[in-house]
RNA sequence: GGCUCUAUCGUCUAAUGGUUAGGACGGCGCCCUCUCACGGCGCAAAUCGGGGUUCGAAUCCCCGUAGAGUCACCA
């Protein structure tokens, strides 16, 4: 493959938001451009304006800048180059394989209707006018299929791909508001952008004998199509859709998912390399993408392996970058030896944020614990508890020199051993935690330093005896 | 209904004619451990069914079955 002439293209319509679906179908397009130093463009298919939705753009927009997906060209819309689609059109009327359609919308329906009766699949080209009129631009115009004929052709991920004559008709090439349809108007798109690989769902696959006609009749040689599995929802065998759940990608951000992991995560959804590593850098992807890897089947949109993945990303991050991190998703600042308590425990970025507010936040409240929590999990009398801390507090007032988590453990471990170390190190963690579960006693007291360690302690000795 | 695609543990997948069918997530158990989390170790768990081809089939072929896609002035 010459690495100079790779071309794909990401054509969402801009009819809402971006879900992991048409995400995952831009990542797979994007990343072989990149593998093979190609371009990459982000053309935007505003052919319909009835199901616009205002906005649109540029969510998709923030939504591929989020995930680091760059394009190397675009946004381009469609409604901007009606003129080109009017040039290709006027070329087929010219050969003859064009026209306009005569029938109402209401005409169509009915021979529509007609053939759902008969049990037989609607085609248009039944009902092909003998003669028509010239298009005056009113009208819908259509594709007159010149060969009605069985293709075959090659797909990259598929491999050999053939459909029967049933699949060829006298599709709309514009709509009589002017607008391409989707069918015409990706095809001159493709072309004149000098797209050399086509990444798209296996919803496209049945209209193939379509496209395959058309660039037939304009003479052009068709781009490498590679056809991309489903996403199918958690629950049952359909497709992901808005309604079974699919969410808007920005809202994995708002939650707190890493944009790498995302990716990470969609690219295995259906695409896997040779070997057994699951965790991927956003460059080794690139280095590994092959396309002839991608699967055939459908995929089932896996959320507790999204968390998994993005747990690992968290913990592979540097400490101050994932601090970084957590303050521009919670807007606050964050303590740093807090933050690097929480990078190993929280599988999102929000769950971290939420953990600082509410297990965590032992540095900024005074606890006060009760007697009974922190005779809880002792395994030792109030008295001999009491006795046990007291010597804690002894120990820990005679450190003079730093107080650092390690130093403190040296301190008080050995004490902690010879006695039960339930009995000594419970009481002492509730004591600075004020909480049933927390980190260690050591690491506490390094955070909370020598004064506030001793008045903690000292608090907690009060209410034992 | 026509046309078309797909089919390995619950899930994501590996194995492109020869493996005790491998890994990961999730589940369960054990270890580490004052608790929680992290971490380590282990267990259960699959080739949709039936025919062929072959010394040998998850893999190739055929027939079923199941699921999915499509048959728009939507993409």
């Amino acid at each position: 493959m010459n690495p100079e002439r790779v071309v794909t293209r990401f054509a969402p319509s801009p009819t809402g938001f971006l879900h992991v679906g048409g995400v995952r179908t831009a990542i797979y397009a994007w990343l072989f451009a990149q593998k093979y130093g190609g371009t990459f463009i982000l053309r935007i298919e505003d052919t319909d304006k009835e199901r616009e939705v205002a906005g649109s753009i540029e969510h998709i927009q923030e939504s591929l800048k989020w995930l680091g997906i760059n394009w190397d060209q675009g946004p381009i819309k469609q409604s901007d180059r009606l003129d080109a689609y009017k040039k290709y059109a006027r070329q087929l009327i010219d050969k003859g394989l064009a026209y306009p359609d005569p029938y109402t919308e209401e005409e169509v329906e009915k021979f529509r209707q007609e053939a759902e009766v008969q049990k037989k699949p609607f085609l248009y080209r039944e009902h092909r006018p003998a003669a028509t009129d010239a298009w005056d631009g009113t009208k819908p115009l259509r594709f007159k299929v010149p060969e009605i004929k069985r293709y075959t052709w090659h797909d990259l991920v598929r491999g050999e791909l053939s459909a029967g004559e049933e699949a060829l008709d006298d599709f709309i090439l514009i709509k009589s508001d002017g607008y391409p349809t989707y069918n015409f108007a990706h095809i001159v798109d493709d072309l004149e952008m000098g797209v050399t690989h086509i990444m798209r769902g296996e919803e496209f696959i049945s209209s193939t004998p379509k496209f395959l006609s058309l660039y037939a009749a304009l003479s052009i040689t068709p781009p490498q199509i590679a056809t991309m599995p489903l996403i199918l929802g958690p629950d049952g065998h359909k497709k992901l859709s808005k309604r079974d759940g699919a969410k808007d990608i920005l809202d994995y951000r708002k939650e707190g998912y890493l944009p790498e992991a995302m990716i990470n995560f969609l690219a295995l959804l259906g695409w896997h390399p040779e070997g057994e590593q699951e965790v991927f850098s956003v460059d080794e992807l690139v280095k590994a993408f092959e396309i002839g890897r991608v699967q055939k089947s459908g995929a089932k949109f896996d959320e507790a392996k999204l968390l998994w993945i993005n747990h690992e990303h968290i913990k592979r991050l540097s400490p101050e970058d994932f601090a970084q991190r957590l303050e521009a998703l919670s807007g606050n600042k964050v303590d740093r030896a807090l933050a690097a308590l929480i990078q190993d425990r929280a599988q999102t970025l929000g769950e971290a944020a939420q953990l600082l507010t509410t297990e965590f936040d032992f540095l900024a409240q005074e606890p006060s614990p009760s007697k009974e929590l922190l005779l809880q999990g002792a395994k030792a009398e109030a008295v001999d508890a009491a006795t046990y801390l007291a010597h804690a507090i002894e120990l820990v007032g005679s450190m003079s020199e730093g107080f650092t988590a390690e130093e403190i453990k040296e301190v008080i471990f050995p004490y902690a051993t010879d006695v039960g170390r339930s009995a000594v190190l419970w009481p002492m963690r509730v004591a600075l935690s004020g909480k049933e579960k927390s980190p260690d006693p050591f690491t506490l007291a390094g955070l909370l330093g020598r004064e506030r360690t001793i008045a903690r302690l000292s608090r907690a000795l009060a209410v034992l005896k």
